[in-house]
DNA sequence: GCTATAACATTAACAAGTTAAGTAAATGTG
DNA sequence: CACATTTACTTAACTTGTTAATGTTATAGC
């Protein structure tokens, strides 16, 4: 994202230092919904370019990790797993197809369904691009360290549950 | 975003339950990004339906409060703090002056920039939708406790860092 | 004062998020 | 079997995210 920083504002007028009884949080910088936006920002600003490189986005390689993990999935399952909405995966799907990717076979049992399923292309993205992954998140772990991610984790899985 | 649960996969030959030496993430579901995005949509969840409710999406209730804060501020100052990119924001602040919500001000030291408004308009919306908000802000902190909000807040900023 | 550079906002183009509606196939009930 | 209901995926329409490029105004160096 890299919003460029800027200089304080010269004067403001009123209520950026007002008291807050209520103690909910009034500046928009200080809820949990930004909060959550910026520290994944931070994240995404450095597996975002490395992608980009690859000609994939976070979204299309989710969807790349997920069929290489679990070899053939169905639409709801790749949804559900790589949490991208069913109108949103359909498209990155058609993308990944058009570019030979990933391949769809109609299920038999259910002709509703289609089992996705990596090409070798596709595996060969994969495991270019799995290295400069790791790599990122080792230099996650050496910032923040595992002991602080792992409550981290377990505080997002919680606040998720809500 | 609500995506449908489904029942457990009927199989999955291979990998999803492998060994993991590198004590790295290797399931998508369990990386920091998706943590962070899933327990953000909890959140929003409740948010995006109420907000709809008044005809406003997150994004421009975010500029509606904010504006509502600090009276004025130019569209880098509105970026910043929303943590919402340049074009984006001049699409979003559009739609709001088109909706009378907004009022643009040229700048007169630096015609460059323009200062930013709200309407009365734009103050009685932000009225309206205000009690709301703190109510689901008090449902959240009532599921999720003081304590864990500020510990998590602290976690994420710093992690915002870098 | 003039020119090169930087900064502010916008536009363009494409990908993805979001909600609602639509299509086709499966399931359940009478 | 006929019918309504549900499920899986897609399409449509609109908003936002993301990167690159553009036009305009300020600023810095000469």
């Amino acid at each position: 994202m890299t919003i460029p920083k800027r200089p304080p504002p010269a004067q403001d007028s009123h209520s950026a230092s007002r008291a807050n009884p209520s103690e909910l949080p009034h500046e928009a910088t200080k809820a949990l919904p930004i909060a959550l936006l910026r520290a994944r920002e931070a994240l995404m600003s450095r597996f975002r370019p490395m992608l980009a490189e690859h000609d994939f986005t976070s979204q299309q390689w989710r969807v790349i990790r997920l069929l290489n993990e679990h070899s053939t999935l169905d639409a709801a399952q790749l949804a559900e797993k790589a949490f991208i909405l069913p109108p949103s995966l359909t498209r990155i799907l058609a993308n990944l197809e058009a570019r030979d990717l990933v391949t769809r076979v109609q299920c038999a049992s259910d002709r509703r369904r289609y089992l996705f399923r990596l090409t070798s292309l596709g595996e060969t993205s994969f495991q270019k691009i799995y290295p400069d992954r790791v790599k990122i998140y080792k230099e996650i772990e050496a910032y923040f360290g595992k002991r602080k991610i792992a409550l981290l984790l377990e505080l997002l899985d919680d606040l998720a549950q809500f």
